[in-house]
DNA sequence: TCGCGAAGCGTGATATTATAACATCCTTAC
DNA sequence: GTAAGGATGTTATAATATCACGCTTCGCGA
């Protein structure tokens, strides 16, 4: 991600925090940052590292507080079958993103709206769906 | 599952295994017979738990390699975003299953293959598919 | 039969991921 | 001003998962 799209990702975040009358503070701010900054997804405690180079602050719940509060915002993901986060530059609110997560150099792919359930169970209703597809992207394929 | 059920259940197991030449040992076999009889998602340490009550031996990598064995053959998946697992009683050797998991009552259905993506990146070859859909089913819908 | 190698498992330690519980600070409404 | 709520700091611990090593067992070819 470029230094110019970066700063216009965090410029939108901004914006669809006070739509939703939330505040972007600092460390969510920071997180943000770190995880638009990576090039694929990252580990929660790797963040906790990333922040630490002011003393004494950062602890877990800092760290998990605010993914917990970018994912609420849908401004981050969390890669269940990683254990890990991508930011997201699309805006969506509703719940649905489909992952596509090269195993080779990392990248995610996420394209709105989880695809159609082929054989849903009669009368089930979907609240929220996960959707990680694990592959090779085109650089990577073999 | 009903006696018989998780009775033909593990010798369907059974005949799998050896068909993959691979053996469903002892703790391999009490493994899936405690993830088959738990109605909903179990977690790796209520298995081990569940495990214990012969002195000594049952402690984590047990119960990990037994899953692992199983989920290898298909016998057992993991649901990703609840760090759970269900037993699996179609037989498919291929890495996809979709699972609809409702949230009241814990049940999972399974159904097998994954829904096919919606938009793909150009040139993504998938390996694997996590497709996990959380939501409200026919009983306990409100 | 013997010895070898691979698979399976036991065991202790540890790594990784995530949350609980409570204290403090800051803003805002009244 | 002050009380209430939100955000954060801080300590501790819970929950999930793996590493590393050694022992046993079993199948197999010499």
């Amino acid at each position: 991600m470029t230094r110019d799209s970066l700063t216009h990702a965090l410029e939108t975040a901004e914006t669809r925090c006070h739509e939703r009358g939330e505040k972007l503070t600092p460390v969510r701010r920071r997180v943000l940052e770190l995880v638009l900054e990576a090039d694929g997804p990252v580990k929660a405690y790797d963040l906790l590292e990333a922040l630490k180079p002011g003393p004494g602050s950062a602890k877990p719940p800092t760290v998990y507080r605010a993914l917990d509060f970018l994912m609420s915002a849908g401004l981050v993901h969390k890669v269940e079958a990683l254990n890990a986060f991508v930011g997201c530059t699309h805006a969506h609110d509703d719940g649905g993103a489909e992952l596509f997560i090269c195993s080779d150099c990392g990248t995610v792919e996420e394209r709105h709206g989880a695809p159609d359930p082929v054989h849903m169970p009669d009368g089930f209703v979907i609240e929220r769906s996960v959707v990680e597809h694990f592959g090779h992207c085109a650089n990577c394929k073999h």
